[in-house]
Order: structure tokens, then C-alpha cells, then sequence
DNA sequence: CGGAATCCCACGAGATACTG
DNA sequence: CAGTATCTCGTGGGATTCCG
């Protein structure tokens, strides 16, 4: 018999749960994930509308990591009559936006913590 | 005057979040802080029960794994009157369990969503 | 314009060995 | 036991070039 305290607890179910919780990092953790996302939503966009949305990436950076979020549903690539390459705003993509608020809600509170602490 | 569909979106503000959301993957998102958090949930571990826990981690990153939480204040370091090292629990980590929550639940729902689209 | 190909470098991480 | 030191290697990313 065991005390229920603040939190219950049960290492295997958590275990199980990591994997899972690595795969979701796996997409969103890579460095331009989230900005293309949010370009995107922006409204549609080319390939170097887009890279020059985003300063910094190199062609193919941004190359690859379309090419991922169009793997994962994240994102919509259409070729249009006339040829035009146009990157979308897929709805799925909402599907990340508890997850990454959950993220930036603690990246906030930590760097304040760590800030209060420290200095 | 526009129209509030299911989300409200504003990209300069979502714009800030994004930092603060890549703040939490640098902490999280590194292939063992999850396993170790876990571990040491299950009770206060030495250097080299941690390692013999988590199979496949090698001195070197478990070292600065640990430097890093503990940096970062997710566990606690203490040394005993006997020399013995412990690595320990600390509530803080529970701060996370919201953000891994969300994450695994994401992971969960899209390797589904890849499996039934893709075959 | 929308990429793919190539080259190159930096960095993270594994393996192993060593130390107080 | 609790790490540190060293060495190596794979991978990711930048820069540049080329192609349809």
C-alpha cells in the first residue's frame, strides 16, 4: 500500500512515453521547424520568398527541411500551372500548437528562474 | 474587420514564443535528459548505478548530462559525509511534466497518423 | 526560380583508458 | 566510485557551384 503524494507516479507507463515524446522532438526540435510553420501561416510562400523570410538558412537547409515537413503533413507543396513551386500553411500544423505553447510557457518561467537565481 | 476562424493568429506574437519554445527543446531535447529525469524519480542514484540504469550511456555524457540539470537546477547533486555522491530528484523536474505530456501525446498521434497514410 | 550536387568543417558523442 | 582525458568518427550545416 503506497501513499499517493503530490504526483502519481509509475516509471513504466513514463517509460513508454518517452519514446513517443522523442519522436514529437524529433520534428519540432529541428532548428528552422517552427519559423517555417509560422511563415507559412504568414501565407503561402516560394522557395526563396521563403528563404529570404527566413536570414540565415541556406538553400539546402531549407531544401531538406521542407522536404521533411511535407513528409510529416505539416506543410503542403503545390506546383501551379505556370510552374510556380508554392510552400502552404497545412492545417495539421495546428495540431502542434498546444505542444509548443506548453514549450515556450516553460522556456519563459525557466529563463526567469534562472535569472533570479543566478546573477 | 476580420473574421475569427478557429484560431486567432498573430505572428508578431508568436514570433516571441519561438525563442522561448527552442529555450526548452536546448534543455529537453537532448537524447537523455527524459530517461535520467525518470530515473531518478525512481529514487537517488550514484554516478555508476545511473549509468548501469541507463544502458548504452557512456561516462562522458552522463557527466555532462548531469552538469547540465543540474545547472539547470531539474536535479540536485549532494555530497554525503561519507564521500558518496548522490544524484537526486528534484521537485523542479515536475515542472516539465506538462511539456513532456503534450510532446508524447503529439508523438502518439502522428506516428499513427503517418502509419494509417502511409503503407 | 527551385532546387540538387559537391566540398568542407565543426561539433556531438562513442570507446577506451586513466586518475584521485 | 566518480569522474576526466584523449582520440576518433559520423553527422549536420554552411558555402559554393551547377542544372532544368
Amino acid at each position: 500500500m503506497e501513499t499517493i503524494t503530490t504526483t502519481t507516479h509509475n516509471p513504466a507507463r513514463c517509460l513508454e512515453l518517452i519514446p513517443a515524446a522523442e519522436d514529437a522532438l524529433y520534428v519540432i526540435a529541428s532548428k528552422w521547424t517552427m519559423r517555417i510553420l509560422l511563415a507559412l501561416r504568414g501565407g503561402d510562400k516560394r522557395f526563396n520568398e521563403l528563404q529570404r523570410h527566413l536570414s540565415g538558412i541556406s538553400a539546402r537547409v531549407l531544401s531538406n527541411e521542407l522536404k521533411g515537413l511535407e513528409l510529416n503533413g505539416l506543410i503542403a507543396r503545390r506546383t501551379l500551372d505556370n510552374g510556380t513551386v508554392l510552400y502552404m500553411h497545412n492545417d495539421y500544423a495546428d495540431s502542434l500548437k498546444s505542444v509548443i505553447r506548453e514549450l515556450s510557457l516553460w522556456g519563459i518561467q525557466h529563463k526567469q528562474k534562472i535569472r533570479n537565481k543566478e546573477i
